[in-house]
DNA sequence: TCTGTAATTATTGTATACAAGAGCAACAGG
DNA sequence: CCTGTTGCTCTTGTATACAATAATTACAGA
């Protein structure tokens, strides 16, 4: 067994063999990601089992699961709710993100291969043509993608890993700023700082960019929130 | 010793209010991380459970949040076992944390009280001493508070907590490198460039020393790895 | 009306029972 | 001797029952 057991593609989401907890995990925290449950709402375990069908007890290894990643708090009995970070925690996070983020751009530059490469430019140009449109969803999703194509570029799963657990964390503020119409047209040009510096494999200036895109955007983030009371 | 585990070891996070499951995961945790459950050994439920003396829900909640985490992986209805990471894992593992340290060592040279940088010269200090001394396990322990000391003043839990995530991790690789003697005296130099960098407060130095002390070890440990045919 | 306390309620924490699939062993056939 | 199949066993996955406690409400007294 201990073999070959050869490039086991460690995806954080593999589900090979579909067990009804995992698929209660991703269903809740898709919930979460997506803001259908914002920060701060109570999850209740009947509540879930009952919409998802089935027991308390996958919806419990569910939250577990969840709260171990940050993205759920657990009090002690007295329940679950979707993690409400404070101020300080969201600067704290996105600082880590921005660092790591930067770190896969350093790596993408170095170690992308022509198809990693192509990639992230073609998730480049999708977002340019999206940044023009109002379909902000879309935006995002493009956004991520290309940041998906950098994270994958760097080659180390363990790295995307740790980004995707943290950034799914700050998913709720980040949301906010996609609606911010200028935000859009800005997020542009960092993106083509950071692409050409991924294209010329300048390590020093893609990291550094990237750096500075995820500041900004932090920024930006934190400022909307503290307007929005958050 | 199958006695009640009533003794709050040392659990760096606070629980409130104890639950049992809490308790179990830290038991469990320890016990992986000490060593005493080594990379690809069995966790059976039953077994634990009888072990700490609860039923199988709490033990099972225990080890979804350690799967959370990657220190132990869960095959859907083939069990648990201690999280094996394969040489290029560990590789991107290694990676990922110096440049978490790195950073925090940067923010520790810009953001330390007072109080956390005598902190820091303490445990160096502590490291030292012991550094010259048979009792491994001693050094090791000493080694990880310099270290913590330096993740606590870079002020941001976040970034402890990912951190400390992945150390965990690695512990079962790090341990080995410990027992090796001449490597104890690299490391004081290591860490003597560090602390007078920190001391200093130039955020480069230290980053980059930092860095450059980890990778060194990674390089170490997985040499050692290499040759035990891990 | 406000406040502190006590009973109540509702939800979580834990244990146990049952279902279902993976792994293993025995065995038949080549 | 090896190999593929088949049935059994053992562990995990899920459901449910019960225990314990946090939150809430009702109420008495000021």
């Amino acid at each position: 067994m201990s073999g070959n057991s050869a490039k086991t593609t460690d995806k954080p989401e593999s589900i090979l063999r579909k067990t009804l907890s995992a698929t209660v995990e991703s269903d809740i925290e898709q919930r979460i990601v997506e803001g259908v449950y914002g920060p701060g709402d109570r999850l209740d375990e009947e509540e879930l089992s009952a919409k998802l069908g089935v027991s308390r007890t996958p919806v419990r290894e569910a939250l577990r699961k969840l709260a171990a990643h940050g993205l759920v708090t657990i009090r002690p009995r007295a329940g679950a709710t979707v993690a409400r970070p404070s101020m300080a925690e969201i600067i704290d996070l996105f600082e880590v993100v921005s660092e790591l983020e930067a770190f896969a751009a350093r790596l993408a530059a170095h170690r992308a291969t022509d198809t990693q490469m192509r990639a992230i430019q073609q998730a480049y140009k999708a977002c340019g043509k999206l940044a023009a449109s109002k379909d902000a969803q879309a935006y995002f999703d493009a956004n991520r993608i290309f940041h998906g194509a950098i994270w994958a570029a760097a080659n180390n799963p363990a790295l995307t890993e740790q980004i995707m657990s943290v950034d799914k964390r700050l998913a709720p503020y980040r949301r906010q700023i996609t609606f911010h119409p200028t935000r859009k047209q800005d997020s542009e040009s960092e993106h083509d700082q950071i692409a050409q510096a991924l294209a010329a494999r300048q390590q020093d200036v893609a990291e550094r960019a990237m750096r500075d895109h995820v500041m900004i955007l932090s920024d930006d983030a934190l400022q909307l929130a503290r307007d929005l009371r958050i």
